[in-house]
DNA sequence: CAGGATACAGACAGACCTGTCCGTATGGAG
DNA sequence: CTCCATACGGACAGGTCTGTCTGTATCCTG
């Protein structure tokens, strides 16, 4: 065959992962992600100390999986910061619709963690890392109050994937979607120009 | 005494409400319900058929008391419908803000339990519930198209919910309140007066 | 007092959980 | 070939989980 198998840490936390977000960091034993990742037991607890230990290396990269779908779903909106805080919901759009779509990784996690633990305290580290880059977005958008828009935002991306994982439908995405729309029309109002008048290249 | 102790029943279902909503479905065995509520585990299983019983018996109660909860915040924000929609941040706030709110225990369920199961599904009505509820007060708020804002409105109600479980502050409801203010505006715009004109007697 | 409903305490079975440990096999470096 | 790191398979301990069962105590009704 074309190479051998992924490396022996890879495949337990994709297993992880998987099975992760399909039934929750208490829905899953290590035995079962030992037996579909194909590995031993020893092998688990040789790469990971602990079940929590695997549960906050799946949350980082859950994290950096979802801040990366969002830095680029901004990026691909365009040059004006108010149609790249509009384009973050095709981010949103492409994860709720995306089959077997069970939530939000971190708030699940958080709610099925105590408070104080390593893995809840992960899982509140994103969503304030999330809100702080949204404030940049926001602030460069020319929002009257950008802290107060990028909770707005975030409050919106928050509830869209509560809602979406309950109900599978893309109408809560639309809906944040439009809400969006008009909250940072009202924030940003006599900014600049709504539409990106500055496509590319800077006016002399 | 004044009186004997409450009957079994109700010790069950009042002491599995209070450490359900701490610590999660699953974070919590039959076990500690029987031991906190001074129950037999004969007298448990004499009730409730099962732990899954238990649990839907839990979301029906938890689903009385938030929606009269909404209903309540909705009548003590005066006549006037937008002023109502506006008040349900009223009953938001109090949820959130109380000591060790752990999140909405729909939501919070339904990242416990698999989707199919008896428990999930009644977390999904809770939530069709509600938002049919907010499609009337939007309809009476004379919104351009009321289930577009009611869905807008429950994807806040359920982003603050989220977010306020894992930081634990009252920002969230406000930003939230805020920005249903700006969406209730936006909607209802044109159709009557934006402050309630009538009162509580009909107009000749 | 008698009888039945209700609730108590707790043992028990069978399954699952995390984490440790033992023995074996493979594959690359010297 | 030898040596050693890496990984596999699986037994094991100690605990928790749900749900069933036995036996006893209490209280209400007649």
């Amino acid at each position: 065959m074309a190479g051998k198998r992924p490396p022996a840490r890879s495949r337990i936390l994709d297993t992880a992962t998987e099975l992760f977000n399909a039934h929750g960091v208490r829905g899953v034993g290590v035995d079962r992600i030992i037996a579909e990742s194909g590995v031993a037991k020893a092998t688990l607890y040789a790469h990971f100390r602990s079940k929590d230990d695997l549960v906050v290396a799946y949350l980082h990269g859950a994290d950096g999986h979802w801040r990366g779908a969002l830095q680029e779903a901004a990026a691909d909106a365009g040059a004006d910061p108010r149609e790249q805080l509009l384009g973050l919901f095709d981010a949103l759009r492409t994860a709720t619709v995306c089959d077997g779509f069970r939530g939000c990784a971190f708030i699940n996690t958080a709610s099925e963690t105590e408070p104080g633990t390593v893995p809840h305290a992960t899982t509140v580290e994103h969503k304030q890392a999330v809100r702080a880059w949204l404030g940049e977005l926001t602030s460069a958008a020319g929002a009257v109050d950008p802290d107060l828009l990028a909770r707005q935002l975030s409050v919106l991306i928050d509830g869209v994937m509560s809602a979406a994982a309950l109900e599978p439908t893309a109408e809560f995405t639309e809906a944040a979607r439009a809400a969006a729309h008009t909250l940072v029309s009202a924030a940003c109002r006599g900014s600049d120009a709504p539409k990106s008048v500055t496509r590319d290249s800077a006016p002399a």
